[in-house]
RNA sequence: GGAGGGAUCGCAUAGUGGUCUAGUGCGGCCGCCUGCUAAGCGGUUGCCUCGGGAAACCGGGGUCAUGGGUUCGAAUCCCAUUCCCUCCGCCA
């Protein structure tokens, strides 16, 4: 959430923004005309109220209880549940517009309208050059009998798919392999969360009320199945004063995502690539503000460093202003070459969100002992996905024999070499 | 799921309709005292929001789990919800 004392004073700020994301300037003239008569129905009330605490106070040293004055602040007392009660309805609707308005982006973002606008960062490694037709991982997967895609379906309809033997040991190994390289060389403390969260944690993280197509949620219980561990994450220091000296934080937790993906039917179904539940390692961070950037790009790094080691050719791309995420002030995808089924994999975004998820999720924290709470810049970014990464191993790992060579650094996870 | 108890300023507590502008202790901060430390003494102490101000600050409103209600007036009374604790039941 954008401040609304930003808005107010600046709006032309607030409009160049929605500019540069391709975004209309509509929401913000309605924005900034809803607070200016909230604030004035606010101080009405306010005023009537700091006259029926005057009265009653005098009231309360008097012996005889005057019924005219009585009778008075009765009317008094009407009138201020009728403003505020129109006053609620203002500030619901304003709270509501708020919320739904995206992020600022930074002001080195590059210019742009789409995904077609985004450049390349870096790149590290060389795609590898094969002897013969690299398979997909689709083909690979099913000969080898390490992912079921039939009973995947059986089971639970399209966009599942049920991993079996070293297919399971292979995301399991993974798993085990980038939690340790967070926790151990990049200073990460490990979390294991929820999977279901209340409503008030999708408001938080900025899922809720813009992409709730996008959710999986219980009705009985009010209970939503996280997207993300973004999610969760972002809402553990959740209306909390971090003490001083506390930053920056560091959280990295494995957990499943469930996506409902309503938007791409039909795309993407073949293979493991986008599925309604994956696995994914995700880090994230809360910092002071000053540091937000430099903590972007080391971050960026700490998801790097999971592909190095994997050996797995990669590039860097910088999102446009256009393809900016909602909460997002710059973002950084990382791209895995899957030579089986041709294409570029997003193994990783890595966003700051500066203070957008703070205040929506109200986490602040004091620079000093002394000094008021300020909010803390947040950031997130995938450690990576499981099943892209998955994919990425099996189809640039691949021998001509249909076997799957096990990348050096797992397989002390998997206790073998190659999987066949 | 059933029965009962509870939620107060960082922590611990007092507070059953108007001197609560929420008291006290601990902790924190500032100062005094003091060979050093401890102790002692004095002062201070949250958060949100609106208005004024360049700012320090000043004034208003709100905040005693949350949302409603009763009342001129609610931490206090009523209703609903959430969470926690105890016991019973069920359970990986």
């Amino acid at each position: 959430m954008i401040d609304i004392k930003l808005i107010r004073d600046n709006p032309e700020i607030i409009y160049q923004a929605m500019d540069r994301r391709g975004e209309g300037r509509a929401d913000v003239d309605g924005i900034i005309e809803l607070d200016s008569s909230y604030r004035l129905m606010l101080k009405e009330a306010e005023a009537l109220r700091a006259r029926r605490n005057d009265v009653s106070k005098q009231i309360s040293r008097m012996k005889e209880k005057p019924a005219d004055l009585i009778a008075e602040m009765r009317q008094v007392g009407d009138r201020i549940t009728q403003i505020e009660a129109e006053a609620n309805l203002l500030s619901d609707k304003l709270e509501d517009m708020l919320l739904r308005l995206p992020n600022i982006p930074a002001g080195d973002v590059p210019e742009g309208q789409g995904s077609q606008d985004n450049i390349e960062a870096r790149s590290w490694g060389r795609p590898r050059e094969f002897a013969f037709k690299p398979l997909p991982h689709w083909d690979l997967a099913e000969k080898l009998g390490i992912i079921d895609f039939q009973r995947g379906v059986k089971l639970s309809g399209t966009r599942f798919y049920v991993l079996r033997g070293m297919g399971s040991l292979l995301q399991r190994a993974l798993i085990s392999f980038m939690l340790d390289l967070h926790v151990r060389e990049h200073g990460y403390t490990e979390i294991y969360p929820p999977f279901m969260v209340k409503r008030e944690c999708l408001v938080g993280s900025s899922n809720l009320p813009k992409f709730a197509d996008n959710l999986y949620h219980d009705a009985e219980e009010d209970y939503w199945f996280i997207p993300t561990a973004e999610v969760p994450l972002t809402n553990l220091h959740r209306d909390e004063i971090l003490a001083p000296g506390s930053l920056p934080i560091y959280y990295a937790a494995h957990t499943s995502c469930f996506r409902r993906e309503k938007m791409a039917a039909g795309k993407d179904t073949r293979g493991i690539k986008r599925g309604h539940q994956f696995e994914k390692v995700e880090m994230y961070k809360f910092v002071d503000p000053s540091t937000s950037n430099d903590e972007l790009n080391s971050l960026v790094d700490n998801a790097e460093d999971i592909c190095r080691r994997l050996e797995l050719p990669y590039h860097v791309i910088q999102l446009c202003t256009g393809d900016l995420g909602f909460a997002a002030v710059k973002t950084f995808d990382i791209e895995m070459w899957a030579p089986g089924c041709g294409e570029w994999l997003e193994v990783s975004s890595c966003s700051n969100c500066g203070d957008f998820q703070a205040r929506r999720a109200n986490v602040r924290y004091r620079p000093d002992p002394e000094a008021k709470p300020r909010l803390v810049h947040t950031l997130n970014g995938s450690g990576l996905a499981l099943p892209r990464v998955m994919i990425a191993i099996m189809e640039n790992y691949q021998q001509e024999d249909g076997s799957i060579m096990v990348p050096t650094a797992l397989q002390p996870y998997m206790n073998t070499d190659t999987i066949r």
